[in-house]
DNA sequence: AAGGTTATGTAATTTATTTTCCTTATCGGC
DNA sequence: GCCGATAAGGAAAATAAATTACATAACCTT
């Protein structure tokens, strides 16, 4: 268990002192990273002794392990620990937003299973044709980078938003077909039934989904992805920022598998694109 | 200037010793973030206040701090330090995406222009009509991002990754019109014929583009968006995760403008939501 | 309330880091 | 190629920091 766990664990069982610790801790990584054990102690009011014993019950082996440890995760969520606080100037939310992205990727990170992404790309990459299904806003754009990203490795890829359309992808579905759907909440009853539909038509499906929701239980690979929501409503989900992480991992796959081919289609897309800029060269593939 | 540039500035003139505990650390930042001075100078043999005098020319105010420092940026930019290394197995790509797109996001961080982002939060706060123009891939995938936000909050958006459509629509366009283009170059040479147009036309135009380019310039309002690409050809640009890390900054300095109206919206598009799945309330809003 | 257990502090000890001072290498000018 | 200046580097002493050992206090438990 890594020190993000340890330090928000409610289970562990705390001391008054343990307790005063942890939220000094928690509410001023800074100060902590940078003080001496002296310091910290003072400020705790407690004596040096308990400071390293605090970091000994974390896990860490001495104070200087903790510190760098706690160092370690200053961008990787610590801030997501703190109650969800009203964000009102213009540099809270900055910082809200991007913090909570940095650590949605973190704790994707730390949850992908490698060997499903492994299956998924591989029959990405066997398919004769791949549908890409996603509606409803987050997973629209999903959908949409999917068929970005894969036919520029010259993949033959139809993405959808509009899951009436999916279930007459389905029915004209050949046997070389792939499907690939993302559900944030894996709940959805029309894409539920197009997930059916595939599979009657032996279609083989890869799900980006909750794991043991509706869509998970229905697709051939799944790639699960569980996360935290914030409980902002006013605030776009920072779950999309790990669906798109899981396109590129998924996406980089593929064309990995053969870069060869995956070379010569990027190449010939970017020839067409830096022709209508300013011939500039250093130019990104498709803006 | 932080660790990170000063361990990787060429510049810096450095002694042989120097240039090996450079080396030493960069390749091995896990060990040197764990060791002790001693074990440190050891190893890059040299002698402990060699390790010192090499902290302090680095910036930091001791050991103890370069530590800290060190550690702190595993996560956001370390593997940029090294060649672009080919991966290969999935955890090499899952690491390489996970770690570019933190370190894009921190690298925004950085550099956002506050004020500009207020600026062009009220902008979209007063328009009557908002126009998103992006295309070519990436920017498409942000114009529509800024419909999908902003229509929630009740905001009248159309997007449109389609260039001569946004000629058209600056040709449209009324006095309280707002144009939001996205280009991550800068200089595509149609959409700064459209920013042309909309200038000429009187249309107010936030542009989310490279700093200096001919993008940026014929805006009325720049959010500028600098940041390093990585060489590999295969990977689709982790500058999206910036672009849309703003979107999400400015839906929400939109929103919290006025947070009743924008929860009035919210609302009402949740009830439709929740009737579309299988009445479980604790849902996303639009997947 | 006695007995055990856990938590905490004090002081001693150990370990780690920095400073001071001295030596050695390097470089430019003659 | 030698001299002097300057910077780099190391050894050892001094200092600072962290941990251990031990003592004490708080807290359960029955």
């Amino acid at each position: 268990m890594d020190l993000f766990h340890a330090l928000t664990d409610e289970e562990r069982s705390r001391s008054r002192l343990d307790a005063k610790i942890t939220a000094l801790v928690l509410d001023d990584v800074d100060f902590v990273t940078g003080s001496t054990i002296n310091e910290l102690a003072e400020r705790a009011g407690v004596s040096p002794p308990t400071i390293t014993r605090f970091c000994r019950r974390l896990g860490c082996v001495s104070f200087a392990d903790f510190k760098v440890q706690l160092a370690r995760m200053t961008y990787v969520g610590l801030r997501y620990l703190k109650p969800e606080l009203p964000t009102t100037t213009v540099s809270e939310v900055i910082d809200d937003i991007v913090v909570k992205a940095q650590d949605t990727l973190f704790s994707l990170h730390n949850q992908l299973d490698h060997d499903r992404l492994e299956d998924a790309a591989r029959l990405l990459r066997g398919a004769g044709f791949i549908q890409a299904v996603g509606a409803g806003g987050n997973s629209s754009m999903i959908a949409n980078e999917i068929q970005n990203r894969l036919f520029r490795l010259g993949c033959h890829v139809q993405s959808t938003n509009d899951k009436a359309m999916a279930v007459m992808l389905a029915a004209a579905a050949t046997p070389d077909t792939v499907a690939i759907v993302s559900s944030m909440t894996g709940r959805d009853v029309e894409l539920v039934r197009c997930l059916d539909l595939y599979r009657h038509h032996n279609v083989l499906t890869i799900a980006l989904t909750q794991s043991g929701s509706p869509v998970a239980e229905r697709a051939s690979v799944v790639i699960p992805i569980d996360l935290p929501e914030g409980v902002n409503i006013y605030r776009p989900t920072s779950t999309r920022y790990a669906y798109l992480a899981v396109i590129d991992i998924l996406a980089n796959l593929v064309a990995y598998a053969d870069r060869q081919k995956s070379l010569q289609y990027l190449r010939r897309i970017k020839e067409e694109l830096v022709s209508n800029r300013d011939g500039d060269d250093r130019q990104l593939l498709g803006d």
